[in-house]
Order: C-alpha cells, then structure tokens, then sequence
DNA sequence: CGGTGGGTAAACAAAC
DNA sequence: CGTTTGTTTACCCACC
C-alpha cells in the first residue's frame, strides 16, 4: 500500500484519490477469490522464485521473481486490489487471482487468456514441467475447446511484416501467446462452441460492479513477435488444448488489408476481429467500449458484433478478418508502428523472444533484456472504474515521462505515455471516435522517433520499424510536449534512459551534427578540458553540452567515442584520474595531419592550378586571334540576361553563352556539366574558342575547381548548384559592368584582368546557390577567403547541411577558408563585395531559418546545431589556449557558458550561429498546434533583384540531395 | 575494384 | 557483481 500511495502522491502520479473510490463489493469478491487462488497455488508447489532459479534466459531479468514479487505486492497493497496475500506472490499468482476470479465470477474477469496464459507462463517459464499439472488442475474447464482456425493463421502470416515493437525483432501481432493459430480457432469456436461461460461472466456482472458491467470481454492476445512461425503444433496443441482455455482473440493484422484503416504502418494495422465476444454477457455495462464504434467503423464484412459474434468470429476467415476488421477493444495502445487493441481487462506487457515459448505475454515488446518477461501489466480496476498499469519490472518505466519504479501501481487517462524499456507507447481510451485514425496519427508521428529511439544498441530495432509516412493530422492535440521529462528519481535506483519521441525533442536537436567524432571530441576537449584533460564522463558531457543532440538521442554514441579516443592518435591519456584517464589531444599530431592534409591540398590546388594557367595562357594566345568576335558576344550576353530568368540551367546558359556548340544532351546536371566541358576542350584544341567560349570555359572549369570538395552533395545538386552559380555570376558581372558602362564582354574582361576577382565571385554565387539549393542547409561549399563577412563561413569537407563545424583535428582540413581557385589571393583585386552581397544574398542564410522542406524520412545526417557559439565565440580568439586555470568542477555546468574556449589553432570559424532549426527540422508533424508555420516559405529570401534568383529557385526545387 | 575514412557493434579486458 | 572505461576487430557505407 504504502508504495503504491507514495506514487501516487507524487505530483506526477496521476490522480491518487480516485483509487480510493473502489467499490467495496467488488474488492471483498476480488479478495476472496484471491485468497482462494493463492491457496491452491500454494498447496500446489508452485514456488515462483525457485522457479526461476533455473531459467537460463536473461541475465537482466535475473531479478525477476523478486521484481515480480515485489510488484505484487504493491499491486497488492494497492488498495483498489486488496488483497491479502502472502507475501511470496508474484505477479504470476497475481494473475492466477484473476484467474480464480474467473472461475468464481466468471464476471468479473472475463479474461481467461490472461488467467491461462499467465498461469501457463509462469509454469511453463520457470519450469515447464512441473505445473503444467497443476495448470490444468487450475485452470478449470473454462475453456475447453478450441477449434482450429484459420483466422489466427491468417493474422499472423499477415502480421509478420508489420509489427514490431521492439524494432529489433519484429514483433508481430498475432499469436496471441505463442499458441499455434489453432489457438485462434480455439477462440473462435470456443466462443461459439461454448456460450455457457459466455453466460457465467453474465451473471454476476451486475454484482460486480454497479456502473459498468462488462458485456464482452474480449480478449486478443496480440503479442507482437517476430515472424517466426506459429508455435510448434505440439505446443500449441498444449497450450490451447490442454489448458489453455482460452478465449482470447487474436486481432490480426493485416497490413495489406488495412486499407481502410488508412494507416500506412503495416505491421501497426490490426485489423481485429474476433475478440471474443461473449453475447451472453451483457453489454451493458463495458467499461469503455470501443465496440460499438469502432464495429461499425472498422467492422466491414460485419462480423463481430455481438448477437452475429459467433458468426463472426468463425468467420474469421482470413478474407473477413483482413479486410474488415472491426474491433471492438476497451482501449487501445499505440505504438510506433502497430496498434494494440485491448480486449480483456488485464493484460501482461513484457519480454519474450521468438524462441522463447516459455511464457507468454499478451503484448510482447521484444527481447531486450531490459525489459522483464513481465514487465508491467493493465488491468481495469473496478473499483476506480479506470485502467491502470503496474509496473512490475525491474527497470521501471516511464508513464507520462515520469519514471515510475518497479512496483508502482498508476491510473492510466486516456493519452497517458508509457515507456518500457526502449519502447514508448500510449494508452488511448475509446472515447473520441477518432478511433482509427486519431490512433494512426500518433504512431505515423511516433515513427520517426524511431529513428531517435530505436537503433541504439540492439540490432536493428528501429530499422524495422521505419515507416515512413505519417503525416496525417494532429496526432495528439496534446500539449506540445516540449519540456522534459520529470524523472522522478529515488535513491539508489538508477533510473535508465527515457526515449524521446521526436516530438518530445526540440526541433533544433533532432539531427545529428554532421561532424565527425573526432571533431566533436577536439571541439569538445578544446573548449572544456583543462591541461590535465577530461574523464570520459565529461567528456560525455560536453558533448551533449556542445551538442544537445546527444541529450536526446538513444545511447550508442558513447561507444564510438570510445572508440575514437582509443583508436585516434589524436587523443592521448593525459593523466589518470581514478577509474579511467583523462585525456587530451595531442596537438602535435593533430597540427601535423593538419600540415598534411594542407599539403596535399595544395599540391591538389597547384597542379589546377597550374592547369589553369596552361588554359589561360592559351585562351589568351587564342584570344589574341580572335579578338574580333567579341562584339558579337556582347550580343551574345544580352541574350544570356534573357535566357537566365527562365532557365537557369548550365546547358542554357553555356549554350547562349557559346553559340555555336549546340548543347548537347538534355540532361541537366553535371552530365550535362561535364560533357559541355569535354566539349569545351575539343574546342580548345580546335583553337577556335572565342571570347565567350574561353570565358564559359573558364568559368566552368573553375566553378569545378571550387566544387571539388562537394561535401557530400550529390552530383545532381552540384550541377544544379554549378548552373545556378554560373546564371549569378554572369548575371551579376554583366549588371555591374552595364552600370559601370563597361563595354565588351565583361566576363572575358573581369577573366583576363583580375581572375581572382572573379573567382571569388564564382566562389561566392556557388555558396550562394548551394544555400539555395539545400535550402540552407550548406551554406558553404566554397571557402571563401576572408573579405568581410565571407570569412567567417568556412566549411568543411562534410557536406552535410550547413552548419558549422568545430575544429577538428582530423576534420582539419576545413578551418581555413581555403579555396582552390588558382590565385590563391584574396580578393583585393577591384571588387567590392557589397555588390556581390546583393547578387548572393543567401549567404546570410544563416539566421534566417528558412525553412525548407523537410524530408524527414530518414534523418540521419543532416543538420547542424550550432554549438559553441554560443559563449566563446565572441571574443575568445585569442591565443592562449588552454589554460588550466581550472575551472574544473566538472561535473556540473550545464549551463552553457563558459568563455574561454579558444581554439588556438586557426581561428575559429564557428560562430555563425545559425542555426537552422527549422530549416532542417523535418519532421514531422504532428500535432497541429501551431507551430508550424513556416514550412511552405521557402527560400525566396526577398531580394535578389537579378532575374537569376528566380530562375535558381526553379531548379532549387527539383533538386533536394538525397 | 580496391583503398580510405568514418560510424557502429561487439567482444574482451581492466578497473572500480 | 555490475558498471564504466579502454582496446580491438569486424562490418558496413560513402566516396575516391
Ligand atoms: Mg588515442
């Protein structure tokens, strides 16, 4: 008791009062069987600890029995339950109450399934052998039969691609235990073939409870286990047969038939059917019904329902089930990919693995072993006339983002989330007929938590998961979640990660940095680390600091920063500190891999060069000759000004540009990019280039240079970026000279004259189109050498989004602001870059959020976040570096802060900051709320006064990188 | 197609 | 004992 109202008086816990609302009568019935229950179980020999003594499965749950027991307990205490019982029960015998229950009052607890199947776990589970007996003394006659059936076949060959809660192992409907379909049949003809019990829980149903009696109790198992096959026939035939009577249902779920459902999630869809209705009893009084509504909504080929239940359910048949499910369940449990629907009034969540048939579990979340066989259970407490979830495993779990320790008994509302282990759901009641759809929302916008939640550590749990879609409306009007998580913490317990669901992640962290560990770990260690280094565990810290990200995202990262600081030369032990070393960086290597890289770089940068020059001087022998035809390229430019506000493409543009070499082929992007420049050399060698064409061939040659580094983009982005670029940079050239007055062809001019001028113009208009074309998310895929504001942008061999990137060590390559164009230089020449800020506003794009378009399916790289910016930034830059005035305390900050920072090397780039939040965000969706509103902006940043903007954003759009 | 580099897992050892 | 910290090896992928 007192456990239980120590939770419930936690602010968190819900409502604690109305669990004192139970009603006597029932409690006393409750009681009493219970006591009755135990017994038996006790004369038998049931022992539940030494029975699991022998089970080799799972370490982690090793702790079971006790947990199970001491979840009893509480369970027991609870008040709504009072019962009394010994103290060696365990959640098994808890269960088995309920079973006595049944055999009393059928009434009461119509769930036989559960009553059997957890009997028959606990037996089977812990020592197969042994109990079974007693089983089936128990387990009385209640259900006998069982039929064959097809339906539950049916469900779960359907089943098998969709559900899986876990992610790892998908886990698939269906089975309700791991009986053999002809469990399923069992149900149904148990429900038709034996309507006496049917009419025994009829009877004491108005005893029971006053307000609600259940009418039907409907029992699906729905255990969501991978796709494995049925059970073994024997077993299934045991289970079914022998004791196992059940009449539970199974609700399958068909992706395929879903149709209707309208949810994408295939494994989600379950299409239900068959609990099993018990016409005899009343329904008069069901608890929450989704019955009704949902019957008819869901219900196609009109199966189900009550008086034609029979019917129904027989028909089972694999067509009837798929395609028109209809389900009728209490409330619902909502899962990323799959939908739960709860048709008895009591029912285990907890672990079971495909193999594993030694117990069952009426929803199975999977094998990872942090989760218990038995880790929680709902039941519908008569007595506050409301569900509610007792956790009974070892590690907890969340329920509206409270922790909510092992033994803890809480009240279940209508949206109320659960967490178990990696895996977040939600209760759902009835009530609204969003029914459906209202239900798909919330695990179409679950889904993409997947991504946050579900790879970690086990295999592939997510993967499976994936879905893609979603979308749909408001999931849960909720709040929005925003803030965090209460933990409610205790003592010694530690209480294990909460799984954030996207929604409940800050847009801003929803993506990881595009940086690479081992820069994150130089960035981290420079910013945070004294001289005599940081532990792991801060380090840990400041990376999550550095990057909230890692606040949010499932565990996993740690390692390969383990990994990274092992196998990284770059990182070395500094000092020892207790348990592990601190480390620190190793300047001296990270300067030469610098050194190298730089090297290597600029050998690369020479030899363009060096190429270039060639070319130059060529063209410029070539030009000579031909001097002659540059009149007609001003006309030629004209037509380009023309040409650039429709199409901005590359083929376009070189093609107006060249005249003569009709572009060739009619594929944009670099195929066309390249081909014109292959075409472009054949003509070199022709020597018959004139101005224009040296010129275009100039510009492309070096816009290839500057790309050279695409950062990850891919080839179709470039070339739209190229051709976008290349429409600025005449366009902004032609412009300027025709306000200058500038006659001939200015291009050719600008080239031979001052080449660096216009490369950084190059470079700029593809910075500029890059941000365009990624929507912000690079912004840099040049480095531009310090003139003004450029400088600050640097970029770094990653492409991913833009962002900034901290100094890497190995990432090193990216600080300076290098470009490969030939001079080297910077600007200086004659140029001011004010004018190109007008042509190239995007360059800006970093406060700006803009936000683009989202393609949330698979997040995975992408996005930036700002980091440091936020302190250091400012000023630090000087040199000194790390101080090691201390600082230390480790341990705590958070704050953010700090100022010190310094980067020695370089000089820092990052402080942009950014950020594109929104920009990146993706996602999802969700709740309306409001929020968004963003999204169909776009980029069209205003500005741009040359027609090339508009053209740019045309090809913007088509490209999006993968 | 092979090489490289980064990211993840996982298996293990060692330290606490 | 269970966890944390480190090392290593292996795989997979993307990119040259
Ligand atoms: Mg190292």
């Amino acid at each position: 008791m007192e456990a239980v109202h120590k939770a419930l008086a936690e602010p968190n816990t819900v409502e604690s009062e109305k669990y004192d609302s139970t009603s006597p009568d029932v409690r006393n019935k409750i009681n009493e069987q219970a006591f009755d229950a135990l017994q038996e179980y006790n004369t038998g020999d049931a022992k539940p600890a030494s029975i699991r003594d022998g089970v080799p499965s799972d370490e982690q749950t090793v702790d079971e029995d006790k947990e199970m027991q001491e979840g009893v307990h509480h369970l027991v205490e609870n008040e709504d339950l009072k019962l009394d019982l010994p103290d060696n029960l365990d959640s098994e015998d808890f269960s088995k109450l309920l079973v006595f229950d049944e055999r009393h009052d059928d009434d009461l607890f119509a769930t036989h399934d559960i009553l059997e199947k957890t009997i028959r776990d606990a037996d089977s589970q812990e020592q197969q052998g042994h109990q079974e007996q007693q089983e089936k003394s128990e387990l009385p006659e209640t259900i006998t039969q069982y039929g064959g059936n097809d339906e539950v076949l049916a469900s779960k060959a359907e089943n098998k691609a969709e559900v899986n809660v876990s992610g790892d192992e998908e886990v698939k409907l269906s089975e309700a235990r791991d009986i053999s379909p002809n469990l399923t049949a069992d149900v149904n003809s148990t429900s038709s073939s034996m309507p006496g019990e049917l009419s025994k829980f009829s009877v004491k149903e108005e005893t029971l409870s006053p307000r609600r009696t259940f009418s039907d109790i409907d029992n699906n198992t729905i255990s969501l286990q991978n796709p494995t096959n049925p059970i073994e026939p024997e077993n299934t035939a045991n289970d079914t047969g022998t004791e196992n009577g059940q009449i539970t249902n199974l609700s399958a779920n068909s992706p395929a038939s879903h149709s209707n459902s309208g949810r994408e999630t295939p494994a989600a869809i379950l299409h239900e059917k068959e609990s099993l209705v018990y016409l005899k009893r009343h329904d008069s009084l069901t608890p929450m019904i989704f019955q009704q509504h949902e019957l008819k909504q869901f219900v196609n080929n009109g199966d189900i329902p009550n008086s034609a239940g029979k019917d129904a359910l027989t028909q089972e048949s694999p067509t009837a089930s798929e395609e028109q499910p209809t389900i009728s369940a209490y409330a619902r449990l909502d899962f990323q990919s799959f939908t739960f629907y709860v048709q008895t009034l009591h029912l285990i969540i907890g672990r079971r693995s495909e193999n594993d048939f030694t117990h069952k579990v009426d929803v199975n979340l999977g094998p990872s072993k942090s989760i218990s066989r038995r880790h929680a259970q709902i039941f519908y407490n008569f007595g506050t006339g409301r569900f509610e979830l007792s956790i009974i495993g070892k590690n907890g779990a969340f329920v509206d983002d409270i922790f909510v320790e092992r033994g803890n008994t809480v009240p279940l509302k209508d949206r109320t989330k659960i967490q178990v282990g990696q895996i977040p759901f939600q209760f759902a009641l009835p009530e609204h007929d969003n029914s459906e759809k209202t239900l798909a929302t919330p695990e179409a916008s679950q889904l993409h938590s997947s991504t946050v939640n579900g790879k970690q550590n086990g295999t592939e749990s997510l993967k499976d998961e994936d879905e893609k879609k979603e979308k749909d409306a408001p999931t849960s009007p909720k709040k929005p979640v925003k803030k965090q998580v209460v933990k409610k913490e205790k003592k010694p317990v530690k209480i294990p990660k909460k799984v954030y669901t996207l929604e409940e992640i800050p847009p801003e962290y929803r993506t990881k940095p595009t940086f690479s560990y081992s820069a994150l770990l130089t960035t981290c260690i420079r910013k945070y680390s004294t001289t005599k280094g940081m532990s792991l565990s801060e380090i840990y810290a400041g990376i999550r600091e550095l990057f909230p990200y890692y606040k949010y995202c499932p565990d996993g990262w740690q390692s390969s920063v383990r990994h990274n600081l092992s196998l990284n030369k770059s990182f070395r032990k500094v000092s020892k500190e207790g348990k592990g070393w601190l480390w620190g960086l190793d300047e001296d290597y990270i300067a030469e891999r610098e050194h190298l890289k730089k090297k290597q770089a600029e050998a690369a940068a020479a030899k363009a060069q060096a190429a270039q020059q060639r070319l130059e001087q060529q063209q410029k022998q070539q030009q000579q000759q031909q001097q002659q035809q540059q009149q007609q390229h001003q006309h030629q430019h004209q037509h380009q000004h023309q040409q650039t506000k429709k199409a901005s493409t590359l083929k376009n543009t070189v093609s107006a540009m060249k005249e003569k070499t009709a572009v060739k082929s009619t594929n944009v992007k670099q195929q066309n990019i390249s081909q014109t420049l292959a075409a472009n050399r054949a003509a070199d060698k022709k020597s018959n280039m004139d101005d224009h064409q040296r010129t275009m061939k100039y510009l492309q040659e070096q816009l290839m240079i500057l790309t050279r580094d695409r950062k990850g983009l891919s080839k179709q982005v470039i070339a739209s970026i190229l051709t976008q670029a290349l429409a600025m940079t005449i366009n902004q050239v032609t412009q300027a000279a025709r306000n200058k007055r500038i006659t001939g062809n200015p291009l050719t001019a600008l080239m031979d004259k001052n080449p660096q001028h216009l490369n950084l113009i190059l470079a700029a208009a593809v910075n500029a189109a890059t941000s365009k074309v990624t929507n912000g998310e690079v912004k840099q895929l040049v480095n531009l050498p310090q003139s003004n504001d450029l400088s600050k942008q640097v970029k770094k061999s990653a492409n991913p989004p833009g962002s900034e990137q901290p100094t890497t060590s190995d990432n090193s390559s990216l600080p300076r602001a290098t470009i490969n164009t030939p001079e080297g230089k910077p600007s200086s020449g004659s140029f001011d870059p004010s004018s190109l800020s007008r042509f190239f506003q995007p360059r800006q794009p970093a406060r700006a959020p803009a936000a683009p378009i989202v393609k949330p399916t698979i997040p995975q790289k992408r996005s930036i976040e700002e980091e440091e910016d936020e302190t250091s930034s400012s000023e630090e830059s000087s040199g000194s570096e790390e101080d090691e005035s201390d600082d230390d305390d480790d341990g705590s900050d958070d704050g953010s802060d700090d100022s010190e920072s310094s980067s020695t090397s370089s000089e820092d780039e990052n402080k942009d900051k950014v950020d594109q939040n929104e920009g990146e965000e993706d996602d999802d969706d969700d709740g309306g709320d409001d929020n968004n509103n963003d999204e169909s902006t776009d980029e069209s940043s205003g500005d741009s006064e040359s027609a090339s903007d508009t053209n740019n954003n045309q090809e913007v759009e088509t490209i999006r990188v993968k």
